[in-house]
DNA sequence: CTGAAAGCGCTTACAG
DNA sequence: CTGAAAGCGCTTACAG
């Protein structure tokens, strides 16, 4: 019998069947492993299957059982602008975290539906809320909606912030940056015997940074160190941000303190650069740690002394909290993964005396 | 009325209808634009659609029209060992096309499914497969199937490929490598004077370094150069591969031509840095080129004379096929794009004579 | 173990 | 301009 095939090329499942001579019910049982199909019903399946080189429709799949397994993951698209060599990094950050995602993802048989938004697009909430549509549940990055914008988008489906901060409606995994920053301020004081110290903080909307500075202020009282603060230390997470801070401070003739924390490596790599051109020595005449521990942050000169944080564990961990949501209606709503101090040479520390403190 | 949400909490447009006391016909249309609904019947709609903050779901939408809006891409994910600063780069490469992609994918409203794929997975063409029932066409990263696989996947959903061949099923988009390769030759022996090449190979069963593997030879002979070659010359598209290369040649007591193309940047830098040190002078003694741009590429020493491909664009131009083909049964099977020399220090121009050759 | 049938949430001719 | 109804391709009780 030789039926011309569908013009538009569809195979469904009744193709399958008339093949193999059963029920588009057998056909879907074997090809989900529910029931116990006979070996013969089995093998025409699949024979016939394999012959038409069959895929099930993954949105008619979707439909029928409520599940589209897809999670659609949500970042901020840069500019592109780059201030420096390694500024690229932050590509990479997201980049990194978004596979961490997708290796939970994979254990549970999701793919990721990823959409970038530009900093300045407008209608994120209508574009994400279509993503929203396709997907299961959201992860969604850093500093991208308001929480009225999250709690918008938690009303349609389950949402995952990272690095942010949960809402009634929305579930949140983030770095124990308290006890990042908490490690680095007593490494700087308790071992160097620094006693004045500054912050260049990241963005001034990210709960990230609120943390660290926080965390900065209240250890650095702690241990009885001075702190420098104000307008002139605000930074951006960028290189060029943290170079700008260094700038100002040294054109207002101020002090600098004896080490400075940076909100993030790229922070840190902007502020060496402009210390080298002003001739100030790192370490020796200031001490400069970051926050992330880039690839590029043990190549820089000196090399990097910044605190670790679980980036790929991070995503995936994201995802299985999505997924515990998803598929029980239950989740942590707000996870906190430990880091680790990753002790160079920046701090002051010489290469043979730099481990890991505690 | 004080009616209990559903259980579920999954509104449909039926909701939204009752809401706003039209029929569920009238709410799709007005929520795709369709037909030419009254000013009120509009208003009472959107009205209900954000009361409720409705999202019509994409699965039944998909089911019922026939298009997803999504297009899956599928790349290989590396093993994440590196050997040299930088390394990381390729990570970036497929990140750069991927987010040309995405820009192609949102001007006509479609989204990305992305799925990567270990070296050694098994049953990669079942898990793409998969992939490809969750989407309206495929874009496959280098080297992802072979010519069977790709046939396979295409007898399902269109399918283009990147820096591939196409296939009778396939379509495929990549850059001009014969015109890079050639560019390169010339600027090297007619500009430079350099009558003896060596070419370090990228991965033996990539299409694209059997292109330029090609070309170099083509072109060299073409010119009058002398060529050395052989399994010596074997790389992978890795810096350790390119640095192989030069210390078996070096250990084989071989003497060096004077300048050798790599086939990507990620060689040449695993080849400078093995013939630093070795005490060969770059450029001095032996000049080298490598294949891309990437970013670091600029900021070797010396910095790298290169070609430079258009990946965003690549990107773009791959959904842009593969969309033409999804909505008009249309696609052109071999596109390919314009690249550019990018000449810099390391054939041995200097930095005020270096600039682009034609 | 297997098949007939209902239903998932939309879109879109088809009448009115 | 608008509504009732069919249909997209699956899955899954429900009978047999």
């Amino acid at each position: 019998m030789a039926e011309p095939k569908k013009a538009k090329g569809t195979l469904t499942i009744y193709d399958v069947a008339k093949l193999a001579g059963v029920s588009i019910a057998s056909v879907s049982r074997v090809l989900n492993g529910q029931g116990t199909p006979r070996a013969e019903t089995r093998d025409r399946v699949m024979r016939a299957v394999r012959e038409l080189s069959f895929v099930p429709d993954g949105a008619a799949r979707a439909l029928s059982n409520g599940l589209k397994e897809v999670v659609g993951v949500v970042f901020r698209r840069e500019n592109g602008e780059t201030y420096l060599e390694g500024e690229d990094e932050s590509f990479l950050f997201i980049d990194v975290i978004n596979r961490g995602i997708e290796v939970g993802a994979r254990r549970r048989g999701f793919d990721l539906l990823i959409s970038s938004v530009g900093f300045n697009d407008d209608n994120v909430v209508e574009r994400i809320g279509a993503l929203a549509g396709k997907a299961d549940g959201l992860i969604l990055h850093d500093r991208m909606l308001s929480a009225a914008g999250i709690a918008r988008l938690a009303d349609m489906v389950p949402v995952v912030t990272l690095a942010g901060t949960s809402t009634p409606a929305s579930m949140n995994v983030r770095c124990d940056n308290e006890a990042g920053i908490r490690d680095l301020v007593r490494h700087l004081v308790i071992e160097h015997g620094y006693r004045s110290l500054g912050y260049v903080s990241g963005r001034a909307d990210s709960p990230d940074n609120r943390t660290r500075q926080h965390a900065f202020e209240t250890e650095a009282v702690a241990v009885g160190a001075e702190i420098d603060t104000g307008q002139a230390w605000q930074g951006n997470y960028s290189a060029a941000g943290g170079a700008n801070v260094v700038e100002s401070l040294l054109a207002a003739g101020r002090k600098l303190p004896r080490a400075i924390l940076c909100a993030n490596d790229q922070t840190a790599l902007g502020v060496i650069h402009a210390l080298a051109q002003r001739g100030v020595r790192v370490p020796q005449d200031v001490a400069i740690t970051g926050f992330d521990d880039v690839p590029v942050a043990r190549h820089l000169h000196p090399p990097l002394t910044t605190v670790r944080q679980p980036m790929q564990e991070l995503g995936a961990m994201a995802f299985e909290i999505l997924y515990s949501r998803i598929s029980a209606a239950a989740g942590k709503a707000d996870t906190v993964l430990p880091v680790e101090l990753v002790v160079r040479e920046s701090c002051g520390c010489t290469s043979s005396s730099a481990k890991d403190g505690a």
